[in-house]
DNA sequence: ATGAAAGCGCTAACAG
DNA sequence: CTGTTAGCGCTTTCAT
């Protein structure tokens, strides 16, 4: 009745019951109940976002990004979380799209077929994150990995570097990191260059885990003059324990990480790095959403942004 | 009809019929509609966790504690985020109290009176977290920060330092910093001492910003002899800034923060700090949650968790 | 073991 | 401007 256009403000109410209702309504404490709402409106304001982890820096920026794109908006993101498994991701997305959410926001363009089938038929928008390497299901906004890894290498080789060490996760299941990673091993082979010594780790703290690595990685191979890092946090510590060792940075030996987490700022030297474009993805990807909910014309496809090589103090200028 | 019995195996249903509803469902790539359901049964397995932000490291360690305890339930946690505005909050709530959760986990023992109402009269199991220092309104697990900032005071009086400095946020809206803050000074002041400088910022990178303020006050009061941050980023930026200039720590000068983030473990030395109990706070919440929907007769009322000071290697030990 | 019917609390469309 | 009437897609209860 007429209740319901108060709380929505929707249709022609006279201020004088519109007064009544909202007075009653405080008083009684109501809280509208949105599943019947969704049910009978066949609407639900709500935007999926799933993501691998919460713990990685890297994604709380990506949601910061989406948030404040969605704020004016009637939309709210909702996340949920795969912990990097494809399982774990199919059973996720299942229940959410159980809430039958406006849109969905889902990191990385590699999932189960069932994941794709229920996402191919869930008819609404999808938007794939963080990556474009690949092919989208609907639309996708990211940076190329390996175009990433492909630029560092080069920019390694340009800079001098010839013995290089490589550390990073284990390339299973993060399949940015293994892009990225292939990106670098191609560059380096066009310039001639092949890895000369590798490492990688599941879990721990990262900043120790660098640290560790890059120690092991010293002793056993002391020629290195370079170290590439899958990320800023075990760049972090390895450069940590490479200034305490006194090396020669970026001279002897540089090293460089991907992120550009700012997290990390405030350390004694700044490690060279890539910038993901996490906010930037975050706010490309809601407005895409946001764009098709209104019906405008947004093309599908991807939009891949270009990620900037900043050299910190660890990479030397060639 | 019969179908919703098999998709939710209940009921007695042939096991002919089952397989025949099965195959259907996932040839159609069907997924069930909850909202509709959950209209339908009054009830949703969904539990709120309303917490200040998801950058701060504290947060998501939380709500890992949470999700590991729902892991083998039907619940499912569904977050937002206040950025510690009070009426940010009681948005989120009210958005979130309208889709009628199955229990609610809210940072912090201060919210807005009509906040307090919505979780007074949503009739579901309310567990405020992190903070103990005050009355719940229904059940809280949390530590005692008003205990903690004593705790830390008294052992720094105990190792013989005596000219402090503290630095921390601004103290406005995050409580559980003000009461780390409040006990702190209350302890020293019980041991006859003052704090001899402070400063508050309010945003920025934790780590850079404590390297900045501790360069800062150790410039204006060269003679104090321990810092005391409020938090572990900012404390191990400041460490960072001491161990370059070449103070002797922790003899010549002390410090410690507070949260024992794993994060920082890597960093050249580990600074002081106290457990915040943050995992076993977010598990403790949710099992509570579990045990009110199970009807087991869970005490109401708080639970008070030990922090223990870690003296790691900025603190004399006395 | 299965079908039929009622209704969850709202919104949408239509009358008044 | 305001009231009335149908559902939304399920679950629940009751009959078969």
């Amino acid at each position: 009745m007429t209740v319901s256009r108060v709380l929505r403000n929707r249709g022609d109410v006279s201020p004088a019951t519109r007064e009544k209702v909202l007075e009653a309504a405080k008083t009684l404490g109501y809280v509208p109940n949105k599943i019947a709402g969704a049910l009978a409106s066949q609407q639900v304001n709500l935007v999926a976002v799933i993501i691998p982890s919460v713990a990685n820096m890297v994604f709380p920026e990506v949601l910061g990004g989406i948030s404040r794109a969605l704020e004016e908006t009637e939309l709210q993101p909702v996340v949920g979380v795969t912990d990097y498994s494809p399982d774990k991701e199919e059973k996720v997305l299942y229940e959410m799209l159980s809430w039958r959410p406006s849109g969905v926001i889902i990191a990385g363009l590699e999932h189960s077929d069932a994941s794709r089938a229920m996402l191919a038929a869930a008819g609404i928008p999808v938007v794939e994150i963080m990556d474009t390497d690949g092919a989208p299901i609907d639309a996708a906004v990211g940076i190329s990995h390996r175009r990433a890894g492909r630029e560092m290498g080069k920019a390694i080789l340009e800079a001098g570097y010839r013995k290089i060490g490589f550390m990073g996760t284990k390339l299973g299941l993060d399949h940015r990191a293994r892009k990225r990673f292939e990106g670098f091993t191609e560059a380096l082979a066009k310039g001639g260059v092949e890895i000369q010594d590798q490492e990688f780790y599941s879990d721990g703290s990262a900043l120790a885990k660098g640290r560790e690595m890059t120690e092991a990685m010293m002793i056993r191979s002391p020629d290195l003059d370079f170290l590439y890092y899958s990320n800023d946090m075990i760049g972090a510590g390895g450069l940590l324990w490479l200034t305490e060792k006194g090396y020669d940075v970026p001279d002897r030996l540089g090293c460089a990480g991907f992120n550009d987490v700012q997290l990390l700022q405030g350390l004694p030297r700044k490690l060279a790095t890539m910038d993901s474009c996490r906010q930037e993805i975050g706010r490309r990807a809601a407005e895409i959403i946001l764009g098709r909910l209104n019906g405008d014309d947004t093309p599908t496809g991807k939009v891949e942004l270009t990620p900037r090589i900043n050299p910190g103090d660890t990479l030397r200028l060639s």
